[in-house]
DNA sequence: GTTGAGCGTT
C-alpha cells in the first residue's frame, strides 16, 4: 500500500502492474455477479472469484479480479480502491499470487524407472492437473494446513447401517 | 445477516 520499506524483501508492500486485482474488506455479501457490474466498467474482464471458506461456504471476504488488459486494471485499480461496496470501504491492489495453487497432483510425474515402453503416454505422465499454468506462475508451495485429516465422522463408523436403519425405521401407530 | 487489515486448492 506504502512505500515505508524497511523490510527489503516483502514483495506485498508493492505489486507489479498486472492484469489481476486483489479486493480485500469484502462484505460476506458481496458476490461474483456485484464485482463484475462494478469493475466491468473500467474495461472488460477475464474473470471474477470471490474466495470462500472451504468449510463453511462462506466468503473469506476477498476476492480476485482480472483484466483483459494491463491499463484497465490499473485504472480499476486507482479508482475502485477505497470505494464502498455493500456498506464496506474496500481496498483494490495488484495481486500477488496470479491464480490459486495449483493442486499436488498425488502421483508420480518423474519419468519411468525402467522398461521403457510400458505407457503409451510417452515419459512424464499429465494429465487434467497440467492446465499450462507453468508459463504465468511457479509452482507455488503447497499448504499442508489444507491437507490435515479431521477427525473420523460417525457416519463412517462401523455401527452406521445400524443407526441409520434405526433413524430411518418407520413410525407405527 | 458478527464486526474483519485478510492474497486464492470449491
Amino acid at each position: 500500500s506504502k512505500k515505508d520499506s524497511h523490510s527489503h524483501g516483502d514483495v506485498r508492500a508493492n505489486p507489479d502492474p498486472n492484469t489481476c486485482l486483489g479486493v480485500f474488506g469484502l462484505s460476506l455479501y458481496t458476490t461474483e455477479r456485484d464485482l463484475r457490474e462494478v469493475f466491468s466498467r473500467y474495461g472488460p474482464l477475464a474473470g471474477v472469484n470471490v474466495v470462500y471458506d472451504q468449510r463453511t461456504g462462506r466468503s473469506r471476504g476477498f476476492a480476485f479480479v482480472y483484466f483483459e488488459r494491463i491499463d484497465d486494471a490499473k485504472e480499476a485499480m486507482e479508482r475502485a480502491n477505497g470505494m464502498e461496496l455493500d456498506g464496506r470501504c474496500i481496498r483494490v491492489d495488484y495481486s500477488i499470487t496470479k491464480r490459486p495453487h495449483t493442486p499436488t497432483p498425488g502421483i508420480y510425474m518423474g519419468r519411468p524407472t525402467h522398461n521403457g515402453g510400458g505407457s503409451s503416454s510417452g515419459g512424464r505422465r499429465r494429465d487434467s492437473y497440467d492446465r499450462g499454468y507453468d508459463k504465468y506462475d511457479r509452482y507455488d508451495e503447497y499448504d499442508y494446513r489444507y491437507s490435515r485429516r479431521r477427525s473420523p465422522s460417525p457416519y463412517y463408523s462401523r455401527y452406521r447401517s445400524r443407526s441409520r436403519s434405526r433413524s430411518y425405521s418407520p413410525r407405527r401407530y
